[in-house]
DNA sequence: GAGTGGTCTAGACCACTAA
DNA sequence: TAGTGGTCTAGACCACTCA
């Protein structure tokens, strides 16, 4: 049987990725854990060698399957729990998602203001000088799991934007009004005690002073690897489990 | 001109990833920031362009070097310094080295006992059961970075194996002593005050009881995916920094 | 329009595993 | 020995950037 892929704005590898997750979410080859042959992909979806093996190694990043020499390729999480690593760059909310809950957000400071001097070095390029500075707090399930603070150059925006636009996640934001695409963000990853002071004003829920925290401290880069975010995170130990899927150097 | 890359153990596209990397800290390209088309460095080092670009890849997921579509490729990193990032699989006393940093480390147990029944459980197929414990403690350029429980299954050493072999890294030993390659880890990371209990016995240099810790707690697989070292290392906040770059899902 | 990186293919050969 | 994944090539066409 041979399957017709989409022509559309994602890769080939991408798109088989995606029906391949979702078949090994669905329990497809539970039975034996195996999958099909490369060839037998290659077959059914009309597709190259090389496509194929691009989303089996996706897949393997993600930790969902592993390959084996001369024998096949099994899946390696044998329940439906499909964990998101934080090597993936992808929104808050739609890790959240991903994990099963219902992500929900809430802005308690949305501001246009100068860029101090650390921010304009940061940003390099950003004509007018202004960013928009954004404080917000993020639930799972309606239960606070993060605070979170960015930092935007104005040129992402254009002129006609109004921060009344700015709703829900801000990726989608960037997605639907704007021509900038995520593509790569490098985080530093701390232990913090406590929120930081220039939270007070904005916590409408504070955390106990003790509680403990993992920042995520990341600048993100757009297609053109313009730095367009940077964005420090305090998520709350223990409501939100992060992932790294550690690969050996090519 | 044309350089020959050899044909050893190790992919062309890591050989070539590995000459790039070493071109670009010695400055090579220190000039414009950017490397030569795709094109030129298939000419230069008779290899398809496949090769290259997938050597390129490697760079660019270790945040080296970026591209633009219609531009070329750049230089990302401006100063010499080269993060290792938390999403490649590297020991941590490789880690430290890259750091520029001298590793040392001292253990202070090696125990080969039978396993729990959790143990048996995460290290399936363990003939005779016994399981190899560590606690080791890691610096760096002698300053304690990092307190180590390790638990490994037996069959990772074969029959003659003495506890006094293991003196150093344990990578290092895994590569000369066993066939054993390691491939990928999952890890979960954490923020955590004071070391576990557990640990009294064993911390000759106790960390004061309020120090924030961040947590790795990784499985390790093997080539053949077998789960072949579980750890829990607990390093010391602000003597190490983090790094994970993370990248759009392909 | 010229040149760059982005995507994809068909096919070759090798290394490993298991029967 | 047959079948699997691992590696690599040559070449095609497209999308984007910039002069």
């Amino acid at each position: 049987m041979s399957r017709q892929l989409g022509s559309g704005r994602t890769t080939l590898p991408q798109q088989l990725a995606q029906v391949l997750r979702q078949r090994i979410r669905e329990g497809h080859w539970s039975q034996t854990q195996r999958l099909p042959t490369e060839a037998e992909l290659c077959a059914e979806f009309q597709v190259s060698r090389v496509t194929v093996r691009q989303a089996l190694r996706t897949l393997e990043s993600q930790g969902l399957i592993t390959s084996r020499q001369g024998v096949g390729t099994f899946i390696s999480v044998s329940d439906a729990m499909v964990h998101t690593g934080l090597q993936e760059l992808k929104s808050i909310t739609e890790t959240i998602r991903e994990m099963g809950l219902t992500p929900s957000m809430r802005f308690s400071l949305k501001k246009i203001r100068p860029a101090t001097p650390d921010e304009a070095a940061e940003f390099p390029g950003n004509p007018g000088g202004d960013v928009l500075e954004l404080r917000r707090t993020i639930s799972a399930d309606d239960v606070v799991v993060a605070y979170v603070h960015d930092v935007m150059p104005m040129w992402v925006f254009g002129d006609d934007f109004d921060v009344d636009d700015l709703t829900g996640s801000v990726f989608a934001h960037l997605g639907k009004h704007t021509d900038v695409v995520p593509r790569r963000a490098v985080s530093e990853i701390h232990a913090c005690r406590g929120l930081p002071a220039e939270w007070a004003p904005f916590a409408e829920e504070p955390p106990a002073p003790e509680t403990l925290f993992l920042l995520l401290d990341q600048m993100q880069f757009d297609h053109r690897n313009r730095p367009f975010m940077h964005t420090e995170a305090h998520f709350i130990e223990g409501r939100f489990t992060f992932m790294v899927v550690r690969l050996a150097p090519v």
